[in-house]
RNA sequence: GCCGCCCUAGCUCAGUCGGCAGAGCGAUUCACUCGUAAUGAAUAGGUCAGGGGUUCGAUUCCCCUGGGCGGCUCCA
């Protein structure tokens, strides 16, 4: 990490390199900006290193190894154009233009050519230019050349900065140490390694993609390549096996593996269905999320799934959304002989969205300040006309079903109720077993939204308040809320770390105007209603994914497809188990004797692979005594529990919503 | 939607430099009846994603369509 340095002794201008002797020190900020080691500094100065294994250190070192990636790429292929090549979380890019694409053959040759220039040592020179000077040197890389000309006109943001970002143009020349030549150059900000050694073989070259210049569908596309780098080959090797770790838990592959979904061709991309052993799943996250809406004050409502088009006027989504939604059927019309229109006919479409549906609801005859708050809860199916490049297994489809809820409240209730909805799905969601969050406020889009700033400013400050006092992470996502109201949403961490954003409470200043949706309030006055919007699991689907994820398939007892499976020792004991089985099965327990002619080897070996989670086993022993044997999903075994206590310890690690992968303590 | 790659049995994948298509697992049947991760044998299963073109001949080469994967853009 950071060490302040505070000698005052230096008599002369030392730089980096004579003030931290340390290997592991990369570069150092020097009165808070990073800075080379080159960097000569004074007594003045506040110098602090910054170590490779650091946030910055780290990035520096993806920065460079990105160098030379390119450097790489123009030493194969000369005429390969140099776009952007940042850090990025655990690696880094570089875009170029190549008129082919790069193949993975190509990536393999690169890699070869990054470790001759890694092992060779060379150093990174900076090097400061005037723009004239900029413009001489990177003729050739028109790329450059236009964010030269961007950086005069405003500061390049984000990913660019790291070209043009400092308070000055530079450019980092790659040199040769043994004799002094400048072998490649490219225009940076800087801070680079003192070193390509130091990237030494903690790196890796992982894919090729394509990307838009500059981020936008109207820019040419680029060829990218992506790569990763670390301190150190362990690190990397660390970094790899968690790749793998995920590519396992996939649960596109799990869901093949485990029987659980499919996505049929003759049904189209991005429209899933469920198969039995899926199917159980899901009415079980269903029916506990039920159990807790029933509860916790919902009503329980049920909508369409198609509507004549009027109703998406009225709620503004044919105007913001009609990209994204699925064209319509045109019903209804009647023609003559001559094709003349005898009978209008009427626009019907998918619904996108449930919300306009619940406040026909809430408008279906005149409401009371004393029904307020009225909570409307259903899992509506939508669908939406997702691009077809964006659909990824169960995370983005085109048909989904959203657990979704709109809360109709007077002013006053506002907070109160919007404190209540992020305990209430906190609570929730830790019964899905996630327990470590953190949250996201989202504040208006200083260009996009409605309604006035005073509203808003109030919504804001009272979600920022809510989730002050919830004692959670709180993260800023300004301008990242949808033009009608700003929100809150709950991002968790799964078993291995990554986050994914779940729940959101929103507010919703727009619709109840464009329904015009009142209640009379204890004065007799007509008011306006709040609206709140509030999904908890997003979609069923995605949050079957990410629960599949989480547990890698193993999952707790109550969601598990088969709970219970009887393996006879030999075929003769099937009767016996059968009819504690059956036992189980009255208790309500998804339990089946697998009388198959496989050998009790191989059943257990096919039930381990599916994940049961509760193996029971029975012979001559068992059968004599009453009992039976578990065998748990870590093949740890409990041997001659009497038949009642066995149904007693299954039925309630069910009831308690527990996961249970090994033995039971004694 | 854009760029690149991919599509061979239910699954995972070989293979054909253009000449009648293969394995393992799974399924079915038979034998075996076994105390904690694979018993043995036999059988069935494919318009090599679909369509068009080149060719004496296409699963293989070319084009189009569909689907998937990795990114980009998007995600109410």
């Amino acid at each position: 990490m950071y060490r302040t340095i505070l000698s005052k002794e230096w008599t002369l201008v030392p730089d980096g390199f004579e003030l931290f002797t340390d290997r592991s020190v990369v570069a150092m900020r020097v009165n808070g900006e990073l800075k080379d080691l080159a960097t000569q500094v004074t007594d003045a100065d506040t110098v602090e290193a910054v170590t490779i294994d650091s946030e910055d250190g780290l990035n520096i070192l993806r920065h460079s190894a990105a160098h030379v990636l390119a450097q790489a790429v123009q030493k194969v292929n000369p005429d390969a154009r140099l776009g952007i090549g940042p850090p990025v979380t655990d690696g880094f890019y570089y875009d170029f233009d190549v008129h082919e694409a790069f193949t993975p053959e190509d990536l393999k040759a690169l890699q070869k050519e990054m470790d001759r220039i890694i092992r060779q040592g060379q150093r990174f020179v900076r090097r400061v230019v005037s723009e004239e000077e900029a413009r001489e040197e990177l003729a050739s890389e028109p790329y450059k050349l236009e964010l030269i000309g961007i950086k005069g006109s405003h500061a390049g943001e984000d990913n660019e900065s790291v070209e043009v970002g400092g308070a000055e143009l530079t450019i980092y020349d790659n040199v040769d140490p043994k004799s002094g030549e400048t072998l490649w150059k490219d225009l940076c900000r800087g801070p680079h390694l003192p070193s390509t050694r130091m990237i030494g073989n903690g790196y890796a070259l992982t894919r090729v993609a394509a990307a838009y210049w500059r981020g936008s569908e109207k820019n040419p596309q680029l060829q990218r390549i992506y790569g990763t780098a670390w301190p150190t080959k362990d690190e990397l090797r660390a970094y790899q096996a968690r790749m793998e770790e995920a590519a396992k838990r996939d649960h596109r592959k799990l869901g093949r593996e485990l029987d659980l979904f499919s996505f049929p061709d003759e049904i189209g991309s991005g429209l899933a269905v469920f198969h039995p052993k899926g199917g159980i799943i899901r009415a079980e996250i269903e029916n506990y999320m039920r159990e807790r809406l029933v509860a916790s004050g919902y009503d329980l409502v049920n909508t369409p799934h198609i509507t004549k088009g009027h109703l998406f006027e009225t709620s503004q989504h044919l105007s913001w959304y009609k990209d994204g939604m699925f064209p319509a059927m045109h019903l209804d019309a009647e023609y003559n002989e001559a094709g003349e229109v005898t009978r209008q006919g009427q626009d019907y479409y998918l619904k996108p969205m449930n919300c306009p549906m619940h406040n026909l609801i809430y408008r279906a005859r005149g409401r009371s300040y004393r029904e307020l708050p009225m909570r409307l809860a259903e899992f509506g199916t939508v669908y939406r006309y997702e691009k077809s490049g964006t659909l990824s297994g169960l995370t983005r489809v085109r048909g989904l079903t959203q657990d979704d809820a709109h809360i109709y409240v007077t002013p006053g209730q506002v907070k109160e109720e919007l404190a209540r909805q992020l305990q209430f799905v906190l609570e929730t969601l830790r019964g899905y077993g996630l327990n470590d969050f953190y949250l996201e406020l989202s504040t208006k889009d200083p260009v996009k939204y409605v309604g006035t700033d005073e509203v808003w400013e109030e919504a804001t400050e009272t979600l920022r308040q809510v989730a002050v006092e919830s004692g959670l992470e709180l993260v800023a996502d300004p301008g990242g809320a949808a033009f009608y109201g700003p929100k809150i949403s709950v991002q968790a961490r799964d078993a291995i770390g990554r986050t994914w954003q779940l729940s959101t409470v929103q507010l919703d200043f727009n619709q109840p105007e464009l329904f015009e949706l009142e209640y009379t309030a204890d004065d007799g006055s007509r008011q306006q209603p709040v609206m709140i919007h509030r999904a908890l699991l997003g979609s069923i689907e995605r949050f079957f994914a990410i629960l599949l994820e989480h547990y890698a398939g193993a999952f707790p007892v109550w969601l598990s497809p088969v709970q219970v499976v009887g393996i006879p020792v030999a075929e003769q004991y099937g009767d016996y188990l059968q009819d504690v089985i059956d036992q189980l099965k009255k208790a309500g327990v998804r339990a089946e004797v697998d009388h198959s002619d496989d050998r009790m080897q191989k059943k257990i070996r096919n039930h381990t692979k599916a994940k049961v989670p509760f193996q029971l086993i029975a012979g001559e022993e068992d059968s004599a005594n009453g009992s039976v044997s578990f065998r748990f999903r870590d093949g740890t075994q409990l041997n001659g529990i009497p038949v009642a206590d066995a149904i007693q310890r299954i039925t309630q690690s069910i009831a308690d919503r527990v996961q249970v992968d090994t033995a039971w303590p004694a």
